[in-house]
DNA sequence: TTGTGTTTTATTGCCTCC
DNA sequence: GGAGGCAATAAAACACAA
């Protein structure tokens, strides 16, 4: 602050007199006393040498008791500051200064408490969305297992892959297979072999110079074979169908020969 | 010792209230 | 219009690292 604009403070404001202006004239106690020895330390030195020293911090008493009232009432009536100013020595206008700025400082404290409130619940906040992200990845993680798990059962059906035990059960199909055309090959073996014999009779009687029948070497083409879901019960068909083998009963047949396969069975027995 | 950042005291300008 | 409050700011005092 420069003089100029002190003067002219001091001509618009009577109550913004410097402090040296005042300091002398006023009916100091013993520590006011000793204040404004501090002030005019300087003995014989000039106004201006003064005016470069116009701030004295207060002393620790001083602060002390100041902030003792500020703590029981942060705004001093003027008998209140008269009163204190004399006790402690001070300039009604230094108390009047220090508790504006102790003021000051008071909302800026509360400010910052509550900005740290503030930060304080971000953070809070931010930990439980980091713990609920944390559990949301461990379901994520368990969910995929869940679906990866699902996926190889779904294929282990698809595939009649005993999920429990590892060992196809396909196998099991061509048991019925097998039995399926061994009795075809047998029945058709017995009519060839009756139709081949009787024709050959009847051409070597007839004496028609045919040339002998041997035996057909070309078979039927494999049946193929599916499951029909319906009536909560899965079926098990096989299309050509077999001539002496109804579904039922090749169902059964495949039932019992996968039987070894305990929740196959359960599987191929209700869905 | 000194430069630099922080704290404290004091000032200024503007505003409201009585 | 005077008294006093507040926000912004100046300036002195202080703290501290280099």
């Amino acid at each position: 602050m420069d003089n100029g604009s002190q003067q002219e403070s001091s001509d618009l404001h009577v109550h913004h007199l410097p402090i040296v202006s005042v300091i002398g004239v006023e009916d100091h106690t013993e520590e006011a006393d000793d204040a404004a020895v501090d002030y005019h330390d300087d003995g014989s030195e000039g106004q201006d040498e003064v005016s470069n020293k116009r701030m004295k911090r207060h002393t620790d008493d001083q602060i002390k008791h100041l902030e003792s009232v500020f703590e029981r009432c942060t705004y001093l009536g003027g008998n209140q500051r008269v009163e204190l100013a004399k006790k402690l020595g001070m300039e009604e206008r230094q108390v009047k200064f220090w508790f504006q700025n102790r003021r000051t400082r008071k909302k800026v404290a509360t400010w910052v408490d509550k900005r740290f409130i503030i930060i304080q619940g971000g953070i809070a906040i931010l930990n439980m969305m980091h713990d609920e992200r944390q559990e949301g990845m461990w379901l994520q993680e368990e969910n995929d297992v869940l679906h990866a798990e699902n996926k190889v059962l779904k294929e282990a059906i698809w595939a009649n892959i005993c999920f429990t035990c590892g060992s196809p059960v396909v196998p099991a199909i061509p048991t019925v297979h097998h039995r399926y055309l061994s009795f075809q090959n047998m029945r058709l073996a017995d009519e060839l072999q009756h139709a081949t014999a009787v024709f050959n009779m009847v051409a070597q009687d007839a004496d028609v110079g045919l040339p002998p029948v041997f035996p057909l070497t070309d078979v039927s083409p494999l049946p193929q074979f599916g499951f029909v879901t319906g009536n909560n019960q899965t079926s098990l068909v096989i299309d050509p169908p077999s001539p002496s083998h109804s579904e039922n009963q090749v169902s059964t047949e495949f039932a019992n020969s996968t039987s070894t396969c305990p929740r196959l069975f359960i599987l191929s027995g209700r869905t």
